[in-house]
DNA sequence: GACAAATGATACAATTATGGTATCATTTTA
DNA sequence: TAAAATGATACCATAATTGTATCATTTGTC
């Protein structure tokens, strides 16, 4: 029942670093030093957040990574989308079999509400409330 | 980010059919067709539930299970927790290496508050409440 | 220009969690 | 005694998660 995967947990450490950092260019290699996280895991992790367009990479020889998005403007559930895919606590588990009761199902009801007070608070966390 | 598995969501059906059965033994094969789930893994379910005191099981021809603890004291963590373990949304990715950041990390603290509110949220539901 | 240090892209592997089967033993009733 | 049920347990399959490995490309520095 975890909310946050391990990816997108160091995702946003890196994001949080990166944002402490005031526009300094980060290699994957001095981030996964400080974070004490495995460095080609990361650097997975950070290309993808590039290819996302979340950070902005530089290559070469003194290239890294650097924010492309103000950390104010990044949130929670953006990242987790990334790298969980939909933000959904309340799938009918029979849903392949179009279960008939969806729109009934007292359960999914509960759930529901929930899940939509799970993803208002989540949107309210970005990057720059988490280094505040 | 499943909030309830497969097996606790079969469990869930199983103990609100047999709730609403009104004290009639229900073996496996019945449950299983009305429910329309392989049983055999069924079966393992409700095994699970009766050695967890929340069905009581009889043995030979004409045996099946019914609900030992009322509907009114079934509550969806308990049957979570037998098939998810704890239910924690808020552990940190790092907690081999003893994150020295835990008691103060502010992605913890906003989230065991989002945690706090959804465990009180699923205590609320009980068994009965399901098949009002 | 050669080299080193960085990312891009991508394929592969390991581990864990989940979902599910199979089987044999035991109990009970008809 | 046979049939219908659960108890216990071992096993298997699939998917998700968590990584590793490698080669290609870019770029700054000597
Ligand atoms: S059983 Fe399908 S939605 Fe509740
Ligand atoms: S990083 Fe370990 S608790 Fe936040």
């Amino acid at each position: 029942m975890k909310l946050i995967t391990r990816n997108t947990d160091y995702a946003l450490r890196a994001l949080c670093f990166i944002a402490k950092s005031d526009g300094k260019i980060i290699p994957v290699s001095g981030l996964a030093r400080e974070l004490r996280v495995p460095q080609p895991f990361l650097r997975k992790i950070l290309q993808v957040l590039s290819k996302k367009r979340i950070l902005k990479s530089l290559k070469g020889q003194g290239g890294g990574f650097l924010l492309k998005r103000s950390p104010v403007k990044i949130f929670l559930p953006d990242i987790m989308r990334i790298f969980q895919g939909k933000l959904r606590l309340n799938e009918c588990s029979l849903k392949k079999l179009l279960c008939p009761e969806q729109k009934t199902c007292p359960l999914r009801k509960k759930i529901s509400g929930i899940e939509r007070y799970v993803l208002r608070e989540l949107n309210a966390i970005s990057i720059a409330s988490l280094i505040g």
